[in-house]
DNA sequence: TATATATTTAGACAAATATCTAAATACTTT
DNA sequence: AAAGTATTTAGATATTTGTCTAAATATATA
């Protein structure tokens, strides 16, 4: 199994819940810390942690720390992997 | 929750499995029945029925019955949608 | 009509997933 | 140094998922 597969195992499982598409959705209009990003949902800190866990493994995002804050960035090129796959089915 | 988001729902949870997406990169080539879909992988014939259901509900694939085949075609105009929605992601 | 072929449906089960609460870690402020 | 804030880690649990075998359905052929 290649290495481009398990990205995109790990893309797809990412992209593979609401919540988590919506968190790529907030990081696209603007860099967020991880309780900024947990209040745009009714689900518990820790939840939302996992979710962002998720998505960094996936490398849709990246996160830095700020003092005792973790400012999340979306990650665009990585979308690029699965566009190229999508491509393959235009005609 | 809108329709749309319940149709992207079913098209990521069909995209999140790599036999799924193995099966959409057979049939982009060409239609094929169930039973030649299956001969493709080491997976039994009612688990790879299951997942050509779960590629039709999310209306990636088509079925048409012929004699007692059942053939099965890619259906590239629902990518559009996931191909939107990546889009926004670019810068 | 009986038998063979193609496919799905039903039911079971182990593994993966999303969620929670409680506790731990790290940083800031008083 | 103690208390407060931000976030993650740990552990538990209910639900979902992918797979299997056995049985049912539908069509074709002898």
């Amino acid at each position: 199994m290649s290495k481009y597969i398990n990205a995109m195992n790990d893309i797809f499982k990412a992209l593979n819940d609401a919540t988590r598409r919506e968190i790529l959705d907030l990081l696209k209009q603007k860099d967020l810390s991880a309780g900024e990003i947990a209040d745009a949902f009714n689900i518990s800190k820790p939840s939302i942690s996992h979710h962002l866990d998720i998505l960094k493994r996936a490398d849709l995002i990246t996160s830095e720390k700020n003092g005792q804050f973790i400012i999340y960035s979306i990650n665009t090129t990585i979308m690029e992997d699965v566009l190229q796959w999508i491509l393959t089915f235009k005609q």
